[in-house]
RNA sequence: CGGGGCGUGGCGCAGUCCGGUAGCGCGUCCGCUUUGGGAGCGGAAGGCCCCGGGUUCGAAUCCCGGCGCCCCGACCA
C-alpha cells in the first residue's frame, strides 16, 4: 500500500479494496489491542461532521445531551432476561480496581439502558416529568469475535438515545421520528440512500418491542444496518421500576425507545462512494471539500501562486465553504492530486501561473471532469458544484441499488439464483415463521433486512410465502449482510 | 471456535525447501537539479529476522511449544 500506488480494486478483491483505502486515506488504523481500531484524522473528521449534523437534528427535536458512565454494575444487566441473554456473552467485565477484587464485577456498557433506567427511575415520579428526552455521544464495547475496521470494533463510538413516554403511541411516534432523522441524515448527508422498515422478532434489539432499522446497500451487494430505532415498550421501565403518577392519579410504568448510529457509518460512506482511487466524500461531510494546489516553477512563480491559494482560500472560507490550500513544497503537483484523490476532496482547484494570468482556476471533480472556471464569482460557482455533486452522489447511490434490487421473484429458485448470483435485495412474500427464516438464512445465507414500510413496498405486494408457499403475511427485504 | 494465509528496518516483500554472519522496493534524512497527473541523481540513517526452548561449531532458515495479525466461515451494531 504505501508502496504499490494502486489500491487493490474492488472487483479483484472487494475486502481489499476496503483495507487499503482506509490506510491509503489514512482514515484509521489498527491498534495493540486485537479487534479495536485507532481512528486517525482524517476518519475522525468525517465523525465529528456526522456528530454535527445529527446534534443539531437531535436538538431541533427537543433532545438534550447527557453523559452516564461507561461501568456497569454487573447485576444491571441481569434484570431484564431477553437482553442480558443478549448481550452477556459479549461484554467486557472489569473484576479488580486499585489493586484490589471488586466485590461486584463491572461491565464495560455494550450499551446503556440497564444504566440509565436506573437513574430514571429517581428522576421520574410524575407524568409531568414526561417526556424525557435524553442522548449521549460515547464509546461502547462489545467483544466481537470477528472484526473489520470502522464496520465491527470491540470498542466503537456512537450516540445512543433514550426516551420514557407516558404512552404507548408517543413512544411509537418518537421511534418513528427518530428513523426518520437517521433516514435524512443517511440521504441528504451522507447520500447514502436507505431502506427503512421493521425487524423481525429474530433480528430486533434484546430486550424490545420493535426494532426498525435503516439498511442500505453497499458496492458488493451487501445490505449494512446503518442505524436503529427501538421500541421498548415497558420492558425496562418494569425490569427497574420507572413508574410514574398519570394524569389521573394512578400509577403506570413509562413507555421508552432507545435509538443509534455509530462510526460504522463511516465504514458506509466508504463503501457506497469509494471507487478504485480511493474515498469519495459527500461534499456535506468532507473535511475540506475544495482543495487549492498551487503550481510553480520558479521561486517567484512559488510566492506568488501561494499566495494566491491562501487568499482564494479565505475568499472561499468566507462564504462558508471548508477549503484548504495544499502549499507543500517537494511534492509534485500530481502526487498531491493522487493523495487529495486517496482522502476523497470533491473539488480541486489548480491555480498556476497561466489560470493567475488567465483569471481562471483549472477546477477537478472528484467524480471526474476537469475544466477551467472564471475567478470571478468562484465561490457561488463552487459552491453550486458541491450542492450538484451531492445530489449526484445520491442518485448515482439510488440508481445503484435499484439495479442490484429485485422485486416479486416468480419462484423459490429466481430466488435463490439471485441471492448466490450477484446478490442485493430481493423482496417477496414472507409467511411470518422464524423457522422459515432461519431455514433460509442456512439455505442462503441471507437475513430479512426488515419489513419494509409502505413507501418501498412493491406496488403489487405478494400473495404467497416465496419459500413455503403459504400465504405471506408480510413483504420482507432479504439480502447478505455486513 | 473451525479452515486458510502470514509474522524479516516505518510500510510492502525476497531469503526458509537445501543452516554459513540479512537483502530489495517504497518511505525517511541531507545536497543539487526539479514542479500543469505519483520527479531525477548523489549520499546517509535505520533490523533482539514475533516470543521461549531445543538441535548444531554456527539458526531468519531445522525441531518443539507459545503469542499475535489478516482473510474465509459459524455469532453479532
Amino acid at each position: 500500500m504505501a508502496d504499490s500506488k494502486a489500491l487493490t480494486t474492488r472487483e479483484a478483491d472487494f475486502s481489499a479494496w476496503y483495507n487499503d483505502l482506509i490506510q491509503r486515506a489514512q482514515l484509521a488504523d489498527y491498534s495493540p489491542v486485537r479487534g479495536c481500531m485507532v481512528i486517525r484524522p482524517n476518519g475522525y473528521a468525517i465523525w465529528e461532521q456526522m456528530q454535527r449534523a445529527l446534534d443539531d437534528m437531535f436538538k431541533a427535536t427537543g433532545h438534550q445531551n447527557a453523559y452516564f458512565p461507561l461501568f456497569i454494575p454487573q447485576s444491571f444487566l441481569a434484570r431484564e432476561a431477553e437482553h442480558v441473554e443478549g448481550f452477556a456473552p459479549e461484554t467486557a467485565v472489569v473484576t479488580h480496581g486499585g489493586g484490589k477484587e471488586l466485590e461486584e464485577p463491572l461491565v464495560v456498557r455494550p450499551t446503556s439502558e440497564t444504566i440509565i433506567y436506573a437513574m430514571f427511575a429517581k428522576w421520574i415520579q410524575s407524568w409531568r416529568d414526561l417526556p424525557v428526552l435524553m442522548n449521549q455521544w460515547c464509546n461502547v464495547v462489545r467483544w466481537e469475535m470477528r472484526t473489520r475496521l470502522f464496520l465491527r470494533t470491540t470498542e466503537f463510538l456512537w450516540q445512543e438515545g433514550h426516551t420514557a413516554h407516558a404512552t404507548e403511541p408517543e413512544a411509537q411516534a418518537e421511534t418513528l421520528e427518530i428513523l426518520g432523522i437517521y433516514r435524512r441524515f443517511m440521504e441528504e448527508w451522507m447520500a447514502m440512500p436507505v431502506l427503512t422498515g421493521l425487524k423481525t422478532e429474530s433480528e430486533k434489539f434484546a430486550g424490545a418491542l420493535k426494532t426498525y432499522s435503516c439498511e442500505a446497500l453497499m458496492q458488493d451487494n451487501k445490505a449494512l444496518q446503518a442505524g436503529t430505532s427501538h421500541h421498548l415498550g415497558q420492558n425496562f421501565a418494569k425490569a427497574f421500576e420507572v413508574q410514574f403518577q398519570t394524569k389521573e392519579g394512578g400509577l403506570d410504568y413509562v413507555w421508552s425507545t432507545s435509538w443509534g448510529v455509530s462510526t460504522r457509518m463511516i465504514g458506509g460512506l466508504i463503501m457506497t462512494h469509494g471507487d478504485d482511487r480511493g474515498m469519495v466524500c459527500p461534499p456535506r461531510l468532507a473535511q475540506w471539500q475544495v482543495v487549492v494546489i498551487p503550481i510553480w516553477r520558479s521561486d517567484e512563480e512559488q510566492a506568488v501562486t501561494c499566495e494566491a491559494a491562501r487568499t482564494l482560500v479565505a475568499e472561499l472560507s468566507a462564504a462558508g465553504i471548508r477549503a484548504t490550500a495544499d502549499t507543500r513544497d517537494g511534492i509534485k503537483p500530481g502526487a498531491k492530486y493522487f493523495e487529495w484523490e486517496a482522502r476523497g476532496a470533491p473539488l480541486r482547484l489548480e491555480l498556476g501561473p497561466r489560470d493567475l494570468a488567465a483569471g481562471t482556476a483549472m477546477m477537478a471533480r472528484r467524480t471526474g471532469g476537469k475544466e477551467p472556471i472564471p475567478m470571478d464569482g468562484i465561490a457561488a460557482r463552487l459552491r453550486d458544484e458541491l450542492d450538484a455533486m451531492q445530489q449526484a452522489l445520491l442518485d448515482a447511490a439510488i440508481a445503484r441499488r435499484e439495479a442490484n434490487s429485485l422485486r416479486g421473484p416468480k419462484s423459490k429458485e429466481e430466488f435463490i439464483a439471485f441471492l448466490e448470483g450477484d446478490g442485493g435485495f430481493v423482496y417477496a412474500g414472507f409467511c411470518g415463521d422464524p423457522l422459515v427464516e432461519a431455514e433460509i438464512k442456512a439455505a442462503t445465507k441471507a437475513t430479512i433486512r426488515c419489513i419494509p414500510d409502505e413507501e418501498f413496498r412493491s406496488a403489487e405486494q405478494p400473495t404467497t410465502c416465496i419459500w413455503t408457499g403459504r400465504p405471506a403475511t408480510v413483504e420482507a427485504v432479504w439480502a447478505k449482510a455486513y
